[in-house]
DNA sequence: AAGTTCCGTAACTAACAGTTGCGGAACGCT
DNA sequence: AGCGTTCCGCAACTGTTAGTTACGGAACTT
């Protein structure tokens, strides 16, 4: 936690140093992000125009140019403040833990913007890899530190074995998921995250059913 | 198996009838194939170009443009001709089976330019469903054929229980790499293959290790 | 009051997908 | 051979969108 506060959002600095001259009306984020957010779950990633966001926002395109760098920064940011990891509360199980938060990525991913920002975030991504960094950092470190933990928790209390490889769990659960909202397109059959749970579960569980 | 041979490409057809007037030249089809893949895979899918595409294939735009309708099909028609899937040959077990096509399919995301078009190509498929159904169609679908009928042979030989789910075990092998791929850009394990084929064996193993 | 940064407006550049019209060449049919 | 059709390259074109710039004026700090 030797972090400062934030400074991974890609936002640009006021310009110079950040107190000298008119401040940036603070109002206007908000509403940038919000019209972003609408946009983005109506007509998804590639169809959302600056322009567009701008006129919603009622607000001009240099006045987000000059908190974003480019529109894909913006985007990134405004999934970010929709999507604050719930809090990392423990079932009492890995296995309640684990379920948990599968059905908790089904949620975000088929339920929230996400779902529909993902494959137009994950062409650009893979053209900018300041993107990328910044997309990794934000939404997916702080979602893996959760499963990370309840899989660790798991282990410590000889629900899983101590061999378990926790980046394939993670990847097993939540890797099928993308999947099948990128590629293949097939809806999620609502007993996957149980399914998939008793896969790992028979493979690193301690004390099978 | 009512199908006709193909027409499953969406490449445009000859005007009107296929046979009055002057034919297309079928050189031009290879040369512009084949200039499509080389630039992908230097560039990756956004940054390809029709008209760059031209220059090298030494043809004009419009040449293009009569046989594909989108920069997007074209680029999907020179992917399946780089990826006829493999013979469908039988190892003797459905593990090995299932190694081997794991093993093909980390090969193919990571040593050929289809890891480098798959980013952009997904943005496209989910603003245009016809190219997603090509897609799917003509490079997911053959592909999963091979895979469930190794499954299937294995359950037909007593070593997969009559139970397996034939979609999980497909999207618990596959999904994962396309997760890596995709979205956190992690490195694929090169023990990936065994480790994965050994979660699902663990629970739809008939005789587990 | 001076200096700085914000804001909206409006016009602008640059890339690129995809189109169109032209003159000419190549083919099938009769 | 000649006609109708479609191909070909060329070149110019439309339309969309990201991102920029220059301006006049407003808001804030010292």
């Amino acid at each position: 936690m030797s972090e400062s506060e934030s400074e991974l959002a890609p936002r640009r600095p006021g310009g110079r140093g950040s107190d000298r001259g008119r401040p940036r009306d603070p109002d206007m984020d908000q509403a940038i992000l919000r019209a972003t957010i609408e946009l983005l779950s109506e007509v998804g990633y590639v169809r959302v125009t600056v322009a567009e966001v701008a006129r919603r926002a009622g607000v001009s395109k240099p006045a987000i140019y000059r908190r974003w760098a480019q529109k894909s920064q913006l985007v990134v940011e405004a999934m970010v403040t929709q999507m604050r990891p719930g809090k990392d509360h423990d079932s009492g199980s890995a296995a309640g833990d684990l379920l948990a938060l599968t059905e908790a990525l089904i949620s975000v991913l088929t339920r929230t913007p996400l779902g529909r920002v993902l494959p137009g975030l994950v062409a650009e991504m893979a053209a900018d890899s300041v993107l990328a960094a910044s997309y990794r950092t934000l939404i997916i470190e702080p979602n893996r530190r959760h499963w990370r933990s309840a899989v660790e928790r798991g282990i410590a209390r000889g629900e899983l074995s101590t061999e378990t490889d926790v980046d394939l769990v993670l990847n097993t659960l939540a890797g099928p998921l993308y999947f099948c909202l990128l590629i293949t397109g097939d809806p999620i059959d609502p007993g996957y995250a149980r399914a998939a749970l008793d896969l790992v579960l028979a493979r690193f569980g301690a004390a099978p059913d």
